[in-house]
DNA sequence: CGTCGGGTTGATAACTTTCAAATTTCGTGG
DNA sequence: CCACGAAATTTGAAAGTTATCAACCCGACG
């Protein structure tokens, strides 16, 4: 197989160059291979046995239940990103995480990746990276929630994901394929399913973005960046830093 | 100076059972004092050099600022917390951080960091439980400002607060000094200003909490974290766990 | 063929912001 | 100690944004 068909491989690319003894480290977490359905919850808040993954195909979905049974979407996972990472130091999840789709995911245990990290350091810089990078994201997804209105923020989301997609070579600015109903979309932007669905049309008829039948189609992807006030720099590494 | 008279030392008590030499360990990491009047920027978005510091006294705050010119504080930071830990690692700052009030703070050489948790590594297990503590709070954060109205967010907000102070013996839940005005209050909680204002009034007449010159009373402390769904499972440690 | 999970639309209600202005608090210099 | 100006707080009214409720449509699927 071509360790660039690897999503993590693929993404952590983009921050370091690394060495074929590197990527093959990083292929050997894959065994451990697991499927899961759509729906699953992998992890349930309160749980005690952690356990951390490496997502290689399918999208997941992390999220909070509040008593008043309302829920909010923390963050979605794509192929290349870990689940459970963090996690795994505290006693009890503090939050569900549940499948989106189909999925194919590799258990990893803390000690082989404490090995990997001890035999090849940079992977561990690397990692350390792309776990910045996720808080990073949590962090815009805050900003978003705070200070954008419902069409910047969805027109934020939609170019955020894109921008991840596209590391694992799942997204161009032309567009991809998103398996999200509105209603996950509604859960994550903090709206009604309703009102995304208002604001996924306001999108469509000023001819910025489509999104119809799990297709994102960008229209104007420029002018979808500046309504969004969409700044790339926190994702974008223009080349890799490591050497 | 005893020990337990600095704030970090007795974050991380509530996580492990420190010797005398992990606690003069934590102690020596605090010589390069530095002080910084309120108002200052200490770090900037875009900003090269990465600095770290841990706070001593005074409050901090996180932010980003959009394009239209509103702001988003992302987070407080109080004594005993850590400051640009996580950017460190990025070669540019993805956002800003000033001071709220007057600051002490002693600057933190990642070289120093390192070589004290090579020494004791349980050290850098509480600071990493620290950290991932600092992520759940964001989190909780995102849920606030994305599924609470103003009133329950209000209330979680002024809770949390509460349960962090505490444990560098800041508050009680009787109340503690706050030196935020409704304007930094507006910008984490994603509101405007006079509707804080509102809110504030609301929790005041409803007889919950009062916030007054600086400083928070709750009057029920029971009935507010009912009003909020405050759950505080990922604050508490009911016992060191690290023994 | 009926059901079920999306998606779509309209009407109404609730919540929050914005604008404008008055009042209070607080630090500073006299 | 007092006066002054700046900053923070408070309030009202009007406008804007988003949620809620109630339907209806449509395609997938057993």
């Amino acid at each position: 197989m071509n360790d660039a068909a690897i999503p993590l491989v693929r993404k952590l690319m983009a921050f370091a160059v690394l060495s074929d003894e590197e990527n093959s480290a990083i292929v050997d977490l894959h065994r451990r291979r697991r499927t899961f359905q759509k729906g699953q919850t992998l992890v349930s808040e309160g749980e005690r046995e952690q356990r951390a993954f490496v997502l290689a195909s399918g999208w997941v979905c992390s999220y909070k239940i509040l008593p008043s049974g309302t829920r909010q979407i923390v963050d979605f996972q794509i192929p290349g990103d870990f689940l459970g990472l963090r996690s795994v130091l505290f006693r009890t999840a503090d939050h569900d995480i549940e499948t989106v789709t189909k999925v194919e995911a590799s258990e990893i245990l803390a000690s082989d990746l404490i090995e990997s990290f001890r035999k090849y350091p940079r992977l561990a810089t690397a990692v350390l990276w792309a776990a910045s990078r996720d808080e990073a994201m949590v962090v815009e997804h805050l900003v978003d929630l705070g200070r954008r209105n419902a069409l910047e923020r969805t027109a934020h989301f939609l170019l955020e994901l894109c921008a991840r997609l596209q590391l694992v070579g799942m997204a161009t600015t032309a567009g991809y394929s998103c398996p999200l109903s509105q209603y996950l979309l509604a859960d994550a932007l903090g709206l009604s399913a309703i009102h995304v669905n208002r604001i996924l049309r306001q999108l469509r008829e000023k001819g910025l973005v489509q999104f119809h039948q799990g297709k994102v189609v960008f229209e104007d992807y420029e002018a979808l960046v500046e309504l969004a006030g969409f700044e790339s720099t926190y994702l974008d590494q223009p080349e890799p830093i490591l050497l």
